[in-house]
DNA sequence: CTGGGGACGGGGCCC
DNA sequence: CGGGCCCCGTCCCCA
């Protein structure tokens, strides 16, 4: 008995170790990739860097002045530029001494180290003040956005997503290989997307407005925004087998367990993970805009710290927000329960088949997708759903069982009279705002509340108040100005007696002096 | 309290 | 007459 214990568990020591050799060749193996996509990267930073300080040296005059240097799309701003000196960080091209855990520094320049650069890390260069000036022109940039963008399809060679850095600090370049080399956590992201999903909704809610419109302009092919160069280096690479997360970067020994607590600077960024259809679509654009989210985010400073994701063991394939999600995390489940529904609800194949919304664009079907859609625009459609949801709660929401109001949204099942309402209110869930603004790039999903906002614009203020002479832009709040006038306080606190004048101000009264919420 | 926006229902018009 | 489409009014929320 002993003996066949023993010979079985020198079997299964074998058999571990053969697996455990071949793991390592092929995570060996990925890290030579790596490290040559790495490298590839590199050559051309400094090519450009080189190209681009020539011509700079070129044309603009030799005057000492502030660099600011984004960390996180490598474009160097800067009222005045650098005349020469210790400027570039990344290492040469032809450096082929590279290692994965050293810091890649290079003196390309003269060796007259005497200017400082100051690095803001945390902010664009508007934040640095009125005295700092983007170097870089905004056509310029946005012109190396769209070159990024048509290249950074999947499968788009890594070097091929980099954007020219006039002067890469080494923070930056070691960020980035940071992100390169977290592909360890690309295949946890691709296997479970509970982690993109519960990060995505972190991100979401700390969502930023400051990207170009221009850069908005260039969606991918899913209508969200692509993440940038840098970050999506490894999008569609090649290798088979991207889970070779780098040990000497990552401190974690690749023939590890691969249970690790993501570093939230390095997520895994624009990582495209072939899901079933019933949801590739939202995983592909909660995962752009985690992207954008991590991006943008960290260039205003945000703390991608608090994104923490710890991936143990086997998450299973399928959501399961309660599980997967606790307290606060309602808007983020409220998002996943859309996904849900395109799975579960009966209405989705019965009423609306699935390709119906898989084929829409949320935002790219708008016109013009120009606003600060990404993060903003999922921001407003998990918020959305929380409000259809409490008004589903108050009983708002029909069932869909009327006869007048026998089409279902596909979503969350409310009913409605006519298709028409039905492809209006789905844009709560989609995300959808086909009209524009012409002077603001506002986006709406309804024409009506585009041409309310118009007024804006306008100055027009029809509502009129007869008592002060007070004038607004909705009906609505002539009304609701009138009650001053009037005295009028219909909402009554069922603590204190004390009246309001809106169900608003009730329920913060309620919820400062009674913790209490008005059902 | 004001102002801006999200969302929905109703109604008119046209085919 | 019904459906599609559009406009408008309204309620509500939030900053």
């Amino acid at each position: 008995m002993e003996v066949l214990a023993n010979a079985a568990v020198a079997e299964i020591c074998k058999l571990v170790h053969d697996d455990y050799a071949v793991f390592r060749l092929e995570i060996t193996q990925s890290q030579k990739e790596n490290r040559a996509l790495r490298r590839k990267l590199l050559e051309m930073k400094v090519a450009r860097e080189r190209a681009e300080r020539t011509m700079r040296e070129r044309v603009l005059a030799s005057r000492p002045s502030i660099k600011i240097l984004d960390r996180y799309r490598g474009i160097a701003r800067g009222e005045g530029h650098l005349t020469g000196g210790h400027r570039s960080f990344v290492k040469p091209a032809g450096h082929n001494t590279l290692r994965d855990d050293q810091p890649i520094t290079v003196d390309e320049g003269s060796g007259t180290s005497t200017q400082h650069i100051i690095v803001i890390e945390s902010a664009d260069a508007e934040a640095a003040g009125p005295g700092v000036k983007q170097e870089t022109s905004e056509g310029e940039e946005d012109t190396l956005y769209s070159r990024d963008l048509q290249t950074g399809a999947v499968g788009a060679p890594l070097v091929a997503t980099d954007k020219p850095t006039t002067a890469p600090a080494q923070p930056k370049t070691r960020r980035s290989i940071t992100e390169v080399s977290g592909t360890l956590n690309a295949v946890l992201k691709s296997e479970t997307d509970t982690d993109t999903l519960t990060v995505t909704q972190r991100l979401l809610h700390t969502g930023s407005d400051q990207m170009s419109d221009q850069r908005r302009m260039g969606l991918g092919r899913l209508g969200c925004p692509p993440a940038p160069a840098s970050e999506y280096v490894l999008y569609g690479n090649p290798s088979p087998r991207t889970d070779s997360g780098d040990a000497s970067e990552t401190g974690n020994d690749p023939s590890c367990s691969y249970i690790s607590e993501i570093d939230p600077s390095n997520m895994p960024l624009g990582l495209e993970a072939q899901t079933d259809l019933s949801r590739q679509d939202w995983n592909q654009c909660s995962r752009s805009v985690h992207s954008e989210g991590c991006l943008y985010e960290a260039r205003e400073g945000m703390a991608v710290d608090e994104v923490t994701v710890k991936v143990e063991g086997d998450i299973p394939p399928t959501w399961n927000a309660d599980s997967h999600l606790g307290d606060g995390h309602t808007q983020g489940r409220d998002f996943l329960d859309y996904r849900e529904s395109l799975e579960t609800n009966p209405n989705v194949a019965a009423h609306y088949p699935l390709h119906t919304l898989k084929d829409r664009d949320p935002v790219s079907t708008s016109m013009g997708p120009s606003d600060s859609h990404g993060s903003v625009l999922f921001d407003q459609v998990l918020n959305s759903n929380d409000r259809t949801r409490a008004q589903a709660q108050r009983g708002e929401a029909t069932s869909g069982n009327s006869k007048d109001k026998r089409f279902p949204c596909m979503f969350c099942n409310k009913g409605f009279s006519c298709p028409q309402k039905v492809e209006i209110h789905q844009r709560v869930h989609t995300g959808e705002k086909p009209y524009s603004c012409g002077q603001c790039h506002m986006r709406f999903t309804q024409a009506g509340n585009l041409k309310r906002h118009q007024r804006v614009h306008t100055g027009e203020k029809p509502y009129s108040c007869t008592q002060c002479h007070m004038c607004f832009t909705q009906a609505g709040h002539l009304k609701m100005h009138l009650k001053v006038h009037t005295g009028e306080r219909p909402f009554t606190c069922t603590h204190c007696g004390k009246r309001f004048s809106e169900r608003s101000y009730l329920r913060i009264h309620q919820q400062k002096k009674h913790s209490t919420l008005i059902t």
